[in-house]
DNA sequence: TGCCCGATTAACT
DNA sequence: GTTAATCGGGCAA
């Protein structure tokens, strides 16, 4: 899981033909607090205790999606947090979608993400491996930074926050760790 | 059965 | 910088 995590930094994620390259991702894991899957399977996260590939959807504070990928090795309930794009096809879409012109803050964020995309609890548990899931793998080199993860309040400790180098489309900026 | 909190965002002072 | 919006899960009673 903390070998995909950075891997899919660079990426290309479509969602019914629109997306981008995603800059920034987390991950999580079911043996340490902050995750979903620490006190064991529920209705909502029982997707990340299935099989690897699957997409796990969840409600955060009670407003907003957000898009995990779920991880090797299968029940181990690790999963990928998508935390921003750059978004690159469909911009008019997501534009409407999202009701606002700023294109860098069209997907910076986990619930901007998905509301750009057009991603609801009703796509928990898709394959992302086909349709209206499709990732094309990076292209090239990308300089991938490690930092620590924002936004929670246990384990705060461990460096798994991942994004695209210099990139203006983080949800914030990017905080080196060794 | 009820209360508190969160992997967030946007609007307001 | 601060605060409301809003719902499912964990934990206390």
């Amino acid at each position: 899981m903390l070998e995909v995590a950075p891997d899919l930094i660079g990426a290309t994620l479509l969602f019914a033909g629109v997306g981008g390259r995603i800059v920034e991702v987390e991950a999580y894991h079911h043996t340490e607090p902050a995750a979903h899957s620490f006190h064991g399977p529920t209705p909502r996260n029982a997707v990340m205790f299935g099989p690897p590939g699957y997409a796990y959807v969840y409600r955060s504070y009670g407003i907003h999606w957000c898009l995990n990928f779920v991880c090797e090795p299968k029940g181990s309930a690790s999963a990928v947090l998508i935390r921003a794009l750059e978004p690159l096809e469909g911009l008019r879409v997501m534009r409407r979608r999202r009701g606002m012109a700023d294109e860098r803050l069209l997907c910076a964020g986990p619930g901007r993400l998905c509301e750009a995309l057009g991603i609801t609890v009703a796509h928990n548990g898709l394959a992302l491996d086909q349709p209206p899931f499709e990732i094309l793998p990076r292209i090239g080199v990308v300089e991938v930074v490690a930092g620590l993860r924002i936004g929670i309040t246990k384990a705060i400790d461990k460096p798994w926050r991942y994004g695209l180098k210099g990139s203006r489309f983080l949800s914030k900026p990017l905080t080196p760790v060794a």
